[in-house]
DNA sequence: ACAAATTCTGGTATCGGTTTCATAAGTGGC
DNA sequence: GCCACTTATGAAACCGATACCAGAATTTGT
């Protein structure tokens, strides 16, 4: 088995030290004779250098670890390529590092990260509740991180976050545009910042409009979940038509699918009888009939952010500490239209 | 900043060499006596293999590459949940390696990972046609593979498949039992060997039951996009009823799902005036109305058993050299029901 | 023209593990 | 009680890159 070339043999074939070939590699002094000849026995004899040589002699791992929770898998495909995006314009060609699914809150994996394989940073997306104390462990252990999150109370770290609080606002705006008056908003855990900020839009934009939402039309689930928006459907098909709201905006695509899955079978119309506005822009939002109208973060530019704080974190040795806000995209799509008529037969 | 406690420190303090430090960890000889006092020292010191080094020492990458398309990446919490299984459960905590997304085809990143990085294994998982140039690459250079992937012309590397056959078939009982003898099949590509495979067995399994398959109810698409369940769906509304097929097999969800929302939206009844089938089960599969009756492939197992066959290359220094096919589960939802009743009004 | 600063280059140490080798101490067979 | 074999242990080499340092060559400044 032939050993790969190594950056002595390199070395030897031109005539040089160890040393050059490693400066001229990597932009240090070297005449440009010398860089020329280097460069033609390096292209010659095909060699790269060998990163997890490098990596050890340069104390790093050369790896990111990305920790996300398996509900929020349908982000992924957005940050990874985001993540990539960043990665691979860099001439230091940092390795994407791994995923973790926590199914059964396996903690250990992503300590044994920051422990043993000791990566250069962590991206949090999307961090629960659960991930919070992995958060906070990442932290004590003075990892370099960034997080994907709503949540403004994390004291370092890079914080990467959608302005929830302008697309419910903005949501506002296009329902009011189309008639609607009575409105309802079922959000996520109460706990969640999305949720919450979410909610916070929508009822400062309609309050600007002069429009006030009822009390018991602003309701929260105790998780996102298709499930839940099935239950304030049957809620929904109870009322008298008169007093429905005619717009419902849920917390996330999931909860709204689930939502207009049930009255759909019901005979009720969308957005005839009702408009429906979702979170997320899952890929299933634009499957159903009709498309949900919802909001689209821009996770590949977070995962792209994410990515170059903890690069700039890496190369210049500062700790990243920093906030971005990035906004979000409503698309309108079928499920919302003029609010129906008052005077119903 | 204090410098972490590495081998040397923890053979000072436990009055031994780095040697035995090493061999205490790895289980080479040591006596009992030593043992547990270089186990009580790491303990106390809190101290942990640095896995760059360790791998740099021992000539490996110490992870593994995952490679991808976008389009594929609805199974990814399945495949990794696989993955991540296999190897946390290893002693030898081997790093799940990258993920590539490849909008603009960009195989320069996977191949860094093998020149450069020099990963101690490649997974494919369900490799498109672009992907074959690199798989090509990949065995040319002679780096351990898993191919999740239909194809079994694959000349090295495991090659870990599903059973579309006898889900074919099991398609083909289900529907017949269900009294469906007018029954169609939308296609992928005519290259795709999953949809080919899907189709085989569907003929197969009716040809048991004398049903034939009229060569103008098979077709295959250009692409598997919701936008050919729909092209279908309109020659089908355009069909007298009497000739229209009862039953329609898509071979993967997204058409099936385009497929209903067309016909949904024109006031078809599913399953009273057809049924549907798909393949995959995508989440939103379950999020439509009706839920779509659907084929699961085993992608946790197929994960785990990739990342099994290549720690067993990397261990036993044994190229990986087999091929398993996994069943795939039937789960019937809503979207099909008893044959419409050949008298209609 | 000479000192100072800059550019260029090679030798050697270094990162933190594993592995080889030599040697020592037990262990068992006959 | 001697030889062969297994078990224990430490010293030193090694993996392949980068970093530091000293000295040589060149440029710059006055």
């Amino acid at each position: 088995m032939a050993r790969r070339t190594d950056i002595a043999e390199v070395a030897k074939n031109a005539r040089v030290s160890k040393s050059t070939v490693s400066r001229v590699i990597n932009g240090g002094y070297a005449s440009a004779e010398v860089k020329a000849r280097v460069a033609k026995v390096i292209a010659k004899l095909g060699y790269t250098p060998w990163t997890t040589a490098r990596n050890f002699s340069l104390g790093r791992a050369g790896c990111f670890g990305l920790v996300m929770e398996d509900s929020q898998s349908e982000w992924i495909t957005q940050i990874l390529g985001g993540i990539e995006e960043e990665l691979t314009a860099k001439h230091i060609s940092l390795l994407v590092g791994s995923l973790v699914l926590k199914g059964t809150y396996d903690a250990t994996t992503v300590l044994s990260w920051v422990r043993e394989r000791r990566v250069d940073g962590l991206i949090f997306a999307r961090p629960g509740r659960r991930e919070r104390t992995l958060v906070d462990a990442a932290r004590k252990a003075k990892v370099a991180l960034a997080l994907i999150a709503p949540d403004e109370s994390f004291k370092s770290g890079a914080v990467l976050r959608s302005n929830n609080a302008d697309a419910g606002r903005e949501i506002a705006d296009h329902l009011y545009e189309l008639g609607h008056r009575r409105i309802a908003f079922l959000g996520g855990p109460k706990e969640s910042l999305d949720s919450q900020q979410r909610f916070e839009g929508l009822e400062n934009g309609l309050k600007a409009r002069k429009v006030k939402l009822a009390a018991s039309n602003v309701m929260f689930a105790p998780r996102y979940h298709p499930e839940e928006g099935k239950a304030y459907a049957e809620k929904w098909l109870k009322m008298a038509r008169s007093r429905a709201p005619t717009a419902v905006v849920l917390a996330n695509d999931t909860m709204a699918l689930g939502f207009m899955r049930t009255l759909h079978a019901q005979g009720v119309g969308i957005p005839r009888d009702v408009s429906v506005v979702g979170f997320d822009d899952i890929p299933a939002a634009t499957l159903f009939w009709p498309g949900l109208t919802t909001v689209r973060q821009q996770m590949r530019a977070m995962g792209a952010a994410a990515c170059r704080t903890l690069l700039t974190a890496l190369l210049e040795e500062q700790p990243e500490r920093s906030s971005l806000e990035f906004p979000m995209d409503l698309i309108v799509r079928q499920s919302t239209g003029p609010a129906p008529t008052r005077s119903a037969p």
